[in-house]
DNA sequence: TTGTAGGCGTTATCAG
DNA sequence: CTGATAACGCCTACAA
């Protein structure tokens, strides 16, 4: 692979010709631009994109810090940035921080180093102290997949509406003649459980029903805990006709302990998953859930970035995208 | 975050003095030294990784190639290289090709522009011609989880040993007593289901026994067809009572079909998966599998691109790793 | 329309 | 031990 100095010897011309008819939109003529191109195939010239972000100032790279891979959402993230990122012309550089404080920073550092364009961040935890070190540089950063206290508005953030996913599996469930509801919940200490939670249950109450604290249980969104909090359920005899899981996958451990037990889902025990993953729609039956719209989420937190570094005004910075109820056969009128 | 010549201004000397502070075991006077370790904290200065990479012709940073970011085995290599690459002080920088041969060109073109000093394959497909591409440069390329050609045998490869993992299914299920066995394999045009199949059904045969053609039904990887290929096998009446599913996403599809139709594992069937995904830990019964090494072969991947680039000699471009049997509960004696 | 010159932030070479 | 200086590959005034 030639440099543009090889080019230029091969066609006779300067460098800053070759540099013209690369970028185009400069006048060059006919004559030259042909032999110049006729170089480039030769030599097999392609742009060194470190020399031009030297140059430029600008990287043509988007980070993304996320706490863990192998995790659903997650995975779901990583997937739609890199495609979304690569359609923008830029790549992504990846880091996976274990929500180590210390990881995330060095990493943010080499990122800095590296004159990324712009950095998302999944669900950054309240102690991390990247997002003040970011703030301090004029790096584009956007927050994804959280909700951030009222000491950072200023921060770009693209969440989902969690309190609405809990008030969509509530309303599906009270539609279908539910009245005793359960609940498995991700981790409390995670802000989005608990709206989620207090979206389920407010819907609930405004039906003059109301939600058993025996029922509710908490779960880490992993299918083990599914299983768990599922037997759980069962020991302290909770009564429920239908049940919603925070993550489709602690929904699949509830209906694999609940299959194991044979109750039969939907006729006895209805169940609502969330996230909408793959899996959803590979179990017997498959899961109603409420879906998570991952892509759209990557969109708009990719436009965020791209907004804030070509100095656009940047409307809204506050994107919360409502979930959507996909139903499927795990749900059953009582 | 301040440059070279700004840390130079401030402490009175040249850049030059402040390259070797930076990069050490260059002899610089004491007094000088604290001079500039102070400019250095005062501007807040960190070396740019875009020029020292433009000067050095390295970018510490390399390139992972996946053809699918949702899925089990890819996700782990992802994970795993993040983690390795970076504690050598790299960079990851991912590509998502869908197996399309025009993105992974593309994809290809990008990184040699950004100066990666290596590029890690996971499975490219026959068909694609980066290797070649790749080939005519001289930036170190690793093919992992994939069988070459013979026309291929300089490129180093990482790959699991995948007819061992036949036998060792085959032989655990023996060793339990069973005499009649069924396989769930990958898609047939790949090799490493091939190799699999292979060794599962000489170490059969090795034993004077035989696997019967019905008995054998090909699938996908994922978990909807473990679920399809278990019906499938009940259509056909095949006799078995144990059951080796090549990937644990297939093994819990196929266990979900059967506790739907009321067959006790281990207790009626044996179940034995491959990969040991997380999930193969949460099911119930927890799931006997086959496990990949995937962090080592990961790390051994690391390795070579690390060895080519040093340009230490690579004492062996073709590493076949083992994998493991894990038992857990799916699996009992006949 | 084209060439020259300077600089992006580093490092390496060569004097001093 | 330290300071100029050149060079990495590219882009962009400025001048011709």
């Amino acid at each position: 692979m030639g440099s543009m100095k090889d080019v230029a010897k091969l066609a006779g011309v300067s460098v800053s010709t070759v540099s013209r008819v690369i970028t185009g939109n400069i006048p060059v003529e006919q004559q030259t631009r042909v032999r110049v191109e006729d170089a480039i195939r030769v030599v097999n010239y392609r742009p060194n994109l470190i020399a031009r972000g030297l140059r430029s100032k600008n990287s043509h790279l988007i980070g993304l810090v996320v706490p863990e891979v192998i995790h659903a959402t997650f995975t779901s993230f990583i997937k739609y940035t890199e495609e979304i990122v690569n359609r923008h012309g830029y790549n992504l550089i990846l880091g996976n921080t274990q929500s180590d404080p210390e990881v995330e920073e060095q990493f943010i550092d080499t990122l800095l180093r590296r004159n990324v364009d712009g950095v998302i961040f999944c669900r950054v935890s309240d102690r991390s102290r990247v997002l003040g070190i970011l703030e301090r540089t004029n790096v584009p950063i956007v927050v994804l997949d959280r909700s951030l206290g009222s000491e950072n508005v200023h921060i770009p953030l693209v969440s989902l509406n969690n309190r609405m996913a809990g008030v969509l599996a509530a309303e599906h469930l009270a539609e279908l003649g539910h009245t005793q509801c359960a609940c498995i919940t991700g981790p409390m200490d995670i802000a989005l459980s608990r709206k989620r939670l207090e979206g389920f249950k407010s819907h609930i109450e405004s039906r003059g029903l109301s939600l058993d604290a025996t029922a509710v249980v908490e779960g880490d969104f992993r299918f083990g805990s599914g299983v768990q909090a599922m037997r759980t359920l069962f020991e302290r005899r909770a009564k429920f006709s239908a049940i919603w899981a925070q993550s489709d996958l602690m929904a699949i451990g509830a209906l694999q302990e609940l299959q194991r037990r044979g109750v039969a889902v939907p006729e006895e025990v209805s169940l609502i998953g969330m996230d909408d993953i793959n899996l959803a729609e590979m179990v017997v039956p498959t899961l109603t859930t409420i879906a998570q719209p991952f892509e759209r989420m990557c969109e708009e937190a990719v436009q965020l970035i791209l907004r804030q570094q070509e100095n656009k005004p940047v409307p809204e910075n506050r994107i919360v995208l409502d979930p959507e109820l996909i139903i499927r056969e795990s749900t059953a009128r009582k």
